[in-house]
DNA sequence: TAGGCCATCTGGTCCT
DNA sequence: AGGACCAGATGGCCTA
């Protein structure tokens, strides 16, 4: 298996023996692609005599004393490469004993430590390959998703947790009656804190009309309260402790869980300028004909790239700073996948 | 300087 | 036997 990494090609693999104790039996081994790389033969049984140019880049860059092979005439278990009668001549079938008159050497002690070092050195370049590929893979997953700040790098554990959390919220998107503003920056943000994503979660924190909605679409009024509410923040607490009090005890809450959510409800609250700013990266959802200028649109407009936009939520709270194990859950949403 | 992230090496296991 | 896959070890780089 040649390697776009290294280059490595087996035929390139020439060294002598050092011990001239080169095997002249006929072991099931020695018909192996590795066994014809180490006595340096080619695939009819003859070592080739003109090396391909590939094979000049490979192994025998990497070694830093490369050997070749001993052709010399005494040795009987080597073809003769220097004999001119064989360029008149077909080449002769080497004749192998069998049978008791079969004689099998064992491999020097020196050979032995040789080929594990090529295998040893092949399956590092398949591995590495591997990782380059899967990182490929993961590279490619990572520019998919939205990433905000455009010059954040999601990191490859960030990266799985985003592509779950994001999967989640659009699948809740899709499913949801309700004409709901996904903040994408919010979703990413609140991944970076280590968070999978539930329902409830996801439903204090998307689900809610935002005050542009409660403000523009007054016939949806009635379906939630502006804002976030007690019931919001809960249902968001229940998630990470079980002996979080119901709301209307507002001092069971703890400070440091308040704090751990403040800065994204408080991004939630935030009243909007008028006329609504489609933010960057949101995709907002509207009903057919309501405001078809942002239906469902990831549009960034130039106006708006050239605002300078206060601090972000994300930068503010301890969600960009932390990155808690992702560990497993229980709830019904309970899939352990990263 | 400690900790996080990453690439690479390495040996073991499983499968073909 | 050999390749794919995996997890542990290690060292380099970067940042708070």
């Amino acid at each position: 298996m040649s390697s776009c990494y290294s280059g490595f090609e087996d035929r390139s693999f020439e060294f002598d023996d050092d011990d001239s104790s080169f095997d002249s039996g006929y072991e099931k081994s020695f018909e192996t692609a590795e066994s014809r790389i180490f006595s340096g033969f080619d695939e009819s049984g003859y070592y080739p005599c003109t090396p391909t140019k590939q094979a000049d880049l490979s192994l025998n860059s990497y070694l830093s004393t490369p050997k070749k092979l001993d052709f010399s005439p005494n040795s009987t278990s080597t073809p003769s490469k220097n004999g001119e009668q064989e360029e008149n001549q077909p080449r002769q079938k080497r004749k192998y004993a069998v049978g008791a008159n079969r004689v099998t050497r064992s491999r020097s002690p020196s050979s032995v430590a040789r080929i594990k070092k090529f295998r040893r050195m092949k399956a590092n370049d398949r591995e590495r390959n591997r990782m380059h590929s899967l990182n490929d893979a993961l590279e490619k997953l990572r520019v998919t998703l939205p990433a905000l700040p455009e010059e954040t790098k999601l990191t490859k554990i960030e990266t799985l947790r985003f592509a779950h959390n994001y999967i989640f919220a659009l699948r809740e998107v899709l499913n949801s009656e309700e004409h709901i503003n996904l903040d994408l920056e919010k979703l990413q943000s609140f991944t970076l804190s280590g968070e999978r994503i539930t329902k409830e979660l996801f439903d204090a924190l998307f689900v809610n009309p935002s005050p542009y909605q409660m403000h523009n679409m007054p016939h949806l009024a009635h379906t939630r309260p502006p804002g976030f509410t007690a019931n919001d923040f809960y249902s968001s607490m229940r998630h990470y402790s079980s002996t979080i009090q119901p709301p209307g005890n507002a001092s069971a809450y703890s400070e440091e869980k308040y704090n751990y959510f403040k800065g994204t409800f408080e991004a939630a609250l935030q009243k909007p300028s008028v006329p609504p700013p489609l933010q960057p990266n949101c995709r907002q959802l509207y009903p057919d004909g309501y405001t078809p200028a942002y239906s469902g649109s990831y549009t960034v407009y130039p106006h708006q790239q050239q605002q300078q936009s206060p601090p972000q939520m994300h930068q503010q709270s301890s969600f960009y700073s932390q990155t808690p194990p992702w560990g497993e859950y229980n709830d019904h949403y309970g899939q352990t996948i990263v």
